[in-house]
DNA sequence: AGCTGTACCTGCAGGC
DNA sequence: TGCCTGCAGGTACAGC
């Protein structure tokens, strides 16, 4: 489901396809998730964008900003004349637009020199279609300056990649009796992970989940802190975790599912050992382990 | 302050 | 076959 890797694969996808398009037109199919005056960016160029843990910033060169957050089944897929052909998944999109269309942002293209392609019309124009099947996501126009004070990004704590150093990490665990597994799990204190990567990660280092995060000793960190690091990059790989409804700009699912440890297999044998995975809830998840290996 | 439980939403799996 | 119930998840928030 929708984690750092995915969110990021995302990120990287609307950097080339999207980032330089100006927006002519947005159909509203569902206001739902939206908040803000949506007209707002009718006009503007996509002029970067930013990925804030599990959260995409879309800057506008108007001095607004969408802030988007695509929770558990969000899609963004980029569709024009060029990747109009490439095929994308029947599972998880099916048709586009579909019934879970909510939002179509359509486009004018910038070529090299900064100019603006002509467009014949509205019709033929590139498009980013927003899709959402359980409705828990958000996109919000909201100034730039202004978007860092929304809580979600202003609470966001430090992320695997960027400011979560070993050091970093070492603080956190350090002290703190929450059990490891929330702890590592709750943005405001690191920021990206969710429930794939936390069990695959805990797995990793052979750590039980319930653990109280100071039991860490100094090794079981430093082995956690890499671990993480490790499954987020196995993910990449993998172009992400399709575990829900998570597809690439393209429409295409990501396969680290097929190649997760412990996550969704409850009663399959211990990769690892002799173990049986086992299935307990840990703050309000599913939390999957083998209590044989990770102690 | 920090924890737990629940709401949000809807497709799907499992039971009868 | 088909209805019904419960479950999944990231985040926000109420309540202890």
């Amino acid at each position: 489901m929708p984690e750092l890797p995915e969110v990021e694969t995302i990120r990287r996808g609307l950097n080339k396809y999207v980032v330089g398009h100006k927006i002519i037109d947005v159909e509203v199919v569902h206001p739902g998730p939206l908040q803000g005056d949506i007209k707002q960016v009718i006009g503007s160029q996509v002029i970067g964008v930013r990925r804030i843990g599990k959260g995409l910033i879309l800057d506008l060169s108007n001095g607004y900003s969408l802030a988007i957050h695509i929770k558990l089944t969000g899609q963004l897929i980029y569709r024009d004349k060029k990747t109009e052909k490439e095929p994308f998944s029947k599972t998880k999109v099916g048709s586009i637009p579909n019934k879970f269309t909510h939002v179509i942002f359509k486009f004018k293209v910038q070529n090299a020199k900064g100019k603006i392609a002509s467009q014949k019309s509205k019709v033929d124009a590139p498009r980013l279609y927003y899709n959402d099947q359980r409705r828990f996501g958000w996109i919000r126009v909201i100034p730039t300056d202004k978007v860092l004070d929304l809580p979600f990004f202003k609470t966001m704590g430090p992320e695997p990649f960027k400011d979560l150093t070993l050091e970093v990490f070492s603080k956190i665990v350090k002290n703190k009796t929450t059990k490891i597994k929330p702890l590592i799990m709750d943005q405001t204190v690191i920021g990206g992970i969710g429930n794939i990567y936390a069990n695959d990660a805990l797995f990793k280092s052979k750590i039980n989940p319930q653990r109280p995060a100071k039991s860490l000793s100094n090794q079981e960190t430093k082995l956690l802190y890499n671990s993480i690091l490790a499954v987020m990059e196995k993910s990449f790989k993998e172009g992400g975790a399709s575990e829900l409804s998570f597809v690439n700009i393209l429409g295409q699912e990501g396969n680290y599912q097929n190649h997760s440890l412990v996550y969704g297999k409850a009663g399959k044998h211990c990769p690892r050992g002799d173990g049986t995975i086992k299935r307990i809830t840990l703050g309000g998840r599913g939390t999957f382990f083998c209590e044989n290996c990770q102690r």
